[in-house]
DNA sequence: CTAAAATTCCTTTTT
DNA sequence: GGAATTTTAG
């Protein structure tokens, strides 16, 4: 635990808590801060001392510093953390991600802007709904546009920061004419709707800033120290906002390492930090390189990975650990056996060496791969959580409730409303819907108004008018409801209005159970959520439903196995870490490895699991892998391949009847091709193999460098 | 209008 | 193989 030594002294902390790198990137006064920080050099200590060092020795304010973090998780952490150094006057300073930093300043001053400041965060789905209707409005066919590109290309053009009007202008790909499009009426209907998306939080306040030179001040001024964590994964718009704030004062300290950047493919640009002394040419830089987290095993393997990359920079983690065991590297017949194999390794861990839950991760390049080792862990009763980004919030029941909560906090809020508009069903549906739809288009009414006004739409049927009439209805009295009580009284008053809870009771399926486990689970959220942060409003827990992701609510001390993709990894740490999939294809993924960059980026996700472990690392790598349905052989990921055999441990692995099991080998005609890397021929391949037959494309891809991509996997005896 | 059946896409990673 | 969406039948 951290000491903090009385006022009045140069260093207010004891020596021996700090190595002298991280002492000087904790002082370092004056001019703007570098810290390349490797994996495991204690990044977190050397921020959270540093603030607390700018308000214990230098007299900084609380409420003067700005600390910005990856997850809202990290932030809270790191809170708790000054908290403890410097009491509870820390308590001021603001520590967020940028999503919520800006949303913070957005609330306060976006009507100058020309939205309300009750403006509604959207999530990707919601987005995906309002790019659909801008699509059907504007005629196109769905077929061909798919909304899900659209969303993912627009979000694209506003991490670059082009604007609508000039986005596709004078581009000759149709694709991107009707992209920008559909981005200026997708970027309309948000207005219409008070609705920012995820990017938009960034880009308006960098838009408020431009427009707004006092504004920016303002904040210039209220945050005279600013620190960023992960800097190695912002993206333009975050760069120039950081950029814009720090300008005035430039007490700026970022904190990153160019080897853990995986978030390139949303716009993170890793130039952001190696050209950071080019911003700021008086910068300070510090490199930490020991490591406190990972045996010297461990350090050795991954450093031996990610040297394979070219762009980067040198540097060599070294720690006083001790060596450990080698990295285990196992190979499997198929998914299922890779998620007995941990079963049972989890197990032998938990008896031998006092492992708890805990202490073990398993980790996997895409979320699909959950299912197999979900399905090991119910089987062997061992308790895991996955962490799959924003699943809870995306279940349809809490995103019905959720869609209530909005509508009746801001009723302009189409989106919301039309998805809860029949639900549970109460007689309006799509037909209904779309004259009233009409109508609210024809006379520029927003579409509750619209509802509203049922009596005087032609075309809408006595039932449908009262219908609508009494929905409308309910949600005034909704409304009115929320203005005299709680966000948990608001939640159970919308079951039993709505009867939504009557229908699920009623319905006495195991589904519906946990739906209804769900619901409490939401309203348990809110109740925590107070707990932390006391009076909640209906804003504030909308935001922090928006802005929330399940790591977030990581708790290391529960007795559980941690599952989740090596990207929710980052940032954190586990005595014992599985990596499963470790193949050609799949890690590196094959969507990555036509472009070097992006290979590259491969290996530095590999790299970043790899040093979440601190005793024991597994790489699991199974000989065939089904997918949608039908099973392939894989080759061995190239990242094995690239860890020198003096830190490799091989582990063999038996099936339950005792068989060994042993690498592929398949005919193509004549000839018979052993399992090989490096060389040989890319191939298609097409049928299940279980007839001893398949058909094969050649797909050559040059003449040299050719490999085996996928082939059927045939068992020797 | 609803519920069941058929069809389609999917799978890279996420604030 | 399965969720999610769209088509069809009642």
């Amino acid at each position: 635990m951290a000491k903090v030594r009385d006022k009045n002294t140069d260093s207010i902390f004891w020596e021996w808590e700090l190595n002298e790198r991280q002492r000087e990137a904790v002082e370092h006064m004056g001019s703007p801060l570098l810290i390349l920080a490797g994996a495991g050099s204690g990044k977190t200590r050397v921020l959270t001392y540093r603030i607390a060092n700018l308000i214990k020795s230098h007299g900084i304010k609380p409420w003067e510093i700005l600390a910005i973090t990856f997850t809202n998780k990290a932030a809270l952490e790191m809170r708790d953390r000054v908290i403890s150094l410097v009491g509870p006057t820390a308590k001021e300073m603001i520590i967020a991600t940028f999503h919520s930093a800006c949303a913070r300043i957005l609330r306060k001053e976006i009507e100058k802007l020309g939205y309300s400041s009750r403006f509604v965060i959207y999530d990707e789905a919601d987005s995906i709904r309002l790019i659909t209707s801008c699509l059907s409005e504007l005629g196109y066919d769905m077929r061909q546009y798919h909304p899900r590109g659209l969303r993912a290309h627009i979000s694209s053009l506003k991490n670059e920061m082009i604007d609508p009007d000039v986005a596709g202008i004078n581009s000759s790909n149709p694709f991107e004419k009707v992209a920008a499009e559909i981005y200026s009426l997708y970027q309309q209907k948000l207005k219409d709707n008070d609705a920012l998306d995820f990017d938009d939080l960034l880009l308006l306040v960098i838009n408020l800033f431009e427009i707004y030179p006092d504004v920016l001040k303002k904040y210039q001024e209220r945050f005279r120290h600013i620190l960023v964590d992960e800097y190695q994964d912002t993206n333009m718009p975050q760069y120039m906002f950081i950029k814009m704030l720090a300008g005035e004062h430039r007490n700026l300290c970022v904190v990153g390492d160019d080897d853990q950047g995986i978030y390139s493919w949303r716009g993170a640009d890793i130039r952001n930090i190696l050209e950071f002394e080019k911003d700021y040419p008086d910068a300070r830089v510090i490199k930490l390189e020991q490591n406190y987290r990972s045996t010297q095993t461990i350090l050795d393997a991954a450093g031996a990975v990610v040297s394979y990359n070219r762009s980067r920079k040198p540097k060599v983690l070294w720690t006083k650990n001790p060596p450990g065991d080698r990295v285990k590297v196992c190979v499997v017949p198929d998914e299922r056996a890779e998620a007995s194999f941990i079963v049972s390794e989890i197990k032998r861990l938990a008896e031998n060496h006092k492992a708890r839950y805990s202490d073990i991760a398993v980790f996997y390049r895409v979320h699909a791969q959950s299912r197999s080792l979900e399905e090991a862990m119910v089987r062997e009763g061992i308790p895991y959580r996955i962490f799959a980004g924003v699943k809870f919030y995306e279940r349809a029941e809490i995103k019905d409730i959720i869609a209530y909560l909005r509508v009746i906090h801001n009723p302009r809020d189409s989106i919301s409303l039309k998805r809860i508009i029949n639900v549970p069903s109460r007689g309006i549906g799509l037909k209904t819907l779309s004259v009233v739809e009409e109508y609210a288009g024809r006379t520029g009414l927003y579409l509750l108004d619209a509802l509203k006004d049922a009596d005087e739409i032609q075309a809408l049927g006595r039932m449908a008018k009262n219908k609508i009439k009494s929905f409308v209805e309910l949600l005034e009295d909704l409304i009115t409801f929320s203005r005299e009580h709680g966000v948990d009284e608001l939640i159970e008053e919308i079951w039993t209005r709505t009867g939504y809870m009557a229908e699920l009771e009623a319905e006495k399926t195991v589904e519906a159970e946990s739906r209804i486990l769900n619901l409490k689970e939401l309203l348990n959220v809110v109740v925590d959520f107070r707990d932390q942060y006391g009076a909640v409003t209906l804003e504030d827990f909308l935001e922090r439903v928006a802005l929330v992701n399940e790591i977030d609510d990581y708790d290391e001390k529960a007795g559980y196995v941690s599952l989740m993709t090596l990207h929710n990894a980052k940032g954190l740490e586990f005595p014992y870490v599985f990596i499963t999939g470790m193949e050609e294809g799949l890690f590196p993924h094959s969507r990555s490895m036509e472009d070097s960059k992006d290979i590259e980026e491969e290996r530095r996700l590999c790299y970043v699991g790899m040093t979440r472990a601190k005793k024991g690392l597994y790489l699991l790598r199974a000989l065939s892998r089904s997918y949608r349905g039908i099973s392939f052989s894989a080759m061995p990921s190239r990242f094995l391949l690239e860890i020198p055999d003096a830190f490799v441990e091989e582990l063999s692995w038996s099936d339950e009847r005792g068989i060994e099991q042993h690498p592929l080998e398949v005919e193509i005609g004549d000839t018979v091709i052993h399992e090989m890397w490096g060389e040989g021929v890319v191939l298609e391949v097409r049928g299940d193999g279980d007839d001893g037959e398949v058909s094969v494309d050649f797909e050559t891809v040059g003449v040299k460098n050719l490999m085996l991509k996928y082939a059927p996997l045939k068992k020797l005896t």
